[in-house]
DNA sequence: ATCCAGGAACTGT
DNA sequence: ACAGTTCATGGA
């Protein structure tokens, strides 16, 4: 993707199409989410590159997005690291073009990409966010989700403020590691997760399960499978990490609740679809079944009819 | 009060 | 292989 530094800020050229304010709408869809701020079409977050914490603002010019550095200049060495983390978040390298040629045939999808044109998905770049996230919402609701995360973000992440602002950071794996089950009892996570959050901390801290060792496995098997070992993480969590985190447009959490409930309605069945049903009409996705899901995913918090 | 929630592991057949 | 049970709690 093309992009240009100009004194203290850098513009990006995400290819076309391309909403801004879709990707405002999804992060500003709870008011629980303390890992990012929308204000008035800013969006703000605190990053942690390289053991100092570097706040980013990015605004929609006319023809590009733009970061700013509200705590100063970007750190010399930091610039392309904070490009790419802006790039996987939101998704300005996904290559679209295939998923739109092909879901312009689908009735199901073909209303959904002309209404929602430009939605990425919303990616979570950190490996270890992007699993304690999944294994959060497991089997519970996206509010008690989110304030399971803020309580565990407001324990142990890191906090700056700029401008009478609050930021976080979440927490690293180094210091989740350090926790115990009793902690995250205490926040009133279950005895399950919390033993599966440590586990998968304690893991990362010692090096053994790694996003880049992850990328570098030569067939997506080999990624659900390695993920799916570990105790506590199911077919779900692992094609929802696999999605979210290292952005692989196939992967496809078919057995999602959200999934079922936007195919029942956009198609006005009765009563959810089965998860073979589901299949089966997920065969022409095939390649592109992460933009189905998240687009299916966008129409559940439509406010207005299709 | 009742059902369900962006599941997973375990048990029994 | 497949179905039922348990975990645990809040939200609507």
């Amino acid at each position: 993707m093309k992009w240009n530094m100009v004194e203290n800020s850098i513009e990006l050229y995400p290819a076309k199409p391309f909403s801004f304010s879709e990707c405002l709408l999804f992060l500003n869809r709870s008011n629980l989410e303390n890992l990012h701020r929308v204000i008035d079409g800013v969006l703000y977050k605190l990053l942690n590159i390289g053991e100092k914490n570097v706040l980013i603002k990015i605004t929609e010019s006319p023809s590009s997005l733009v970061i700013d550095f509200p705590m100063g200049e970007c750190p010399s060495d930091t610039g392309e690291k904070v490009i790419q983390f802006v790039e996987e978040w939101l998704g300005l390298n996904q290559d679209m073009a295939g998923f739109y040629t092909m879901a312009a045939h689908d009735p199901l999808l073909s209303p959904l990409i002309d209404k929602y044109t430009g939605l990425r998905i919303i990616g979570i770049p950190d490996l270890f966010e992007a699993l304690v996230w999944a294994v959060i919402g497991q089997q519970i609701n996206l509010t008690f989700a989110y304030t399971l995360k803020k309580r565990l973000v407001e324990l142990c992440g890191e906090r700056v403020e700029v401008e009478g602002l609050q930021h976080w950071t979440f927490p690293s794996y180094e210091k989740v590691a350090n926790l115990t089950v009793e902690d995250f009892r205490n926040m009133q996570f279950t005895g399950r997760k919390a033993e599966t959050i440590l586990h998968i901390a304690r893991m990362m801290h010692r090096g053994e399960l790694l996003k880049e060792s992850l990328l570098l496995e030569n067939d997506v098997q080999a990624i659900h499978h390695q993920l799916t070992s570990i105790k506590g993480v199911g077919p779900w969590t692992a094609e929802y990490v696999m999605m979210k985190s290292l952005q692989l447009p196939n992967a496809f959490p078919v057995s999602d609740v959200g999934l079922h409930n936007a195919i029942k309605d956009r198609m006005n069945l009765p009563k959810k679809p089965t998860v073979n049903e589901i299949k089966e009409m997920a065969e022409v996705w095939e390649g592109w079944k992460a933009y189905a899901t998240f687009y299916l995913w966008r129409s559940l918090y439509d406010e207005t009819a299709l």
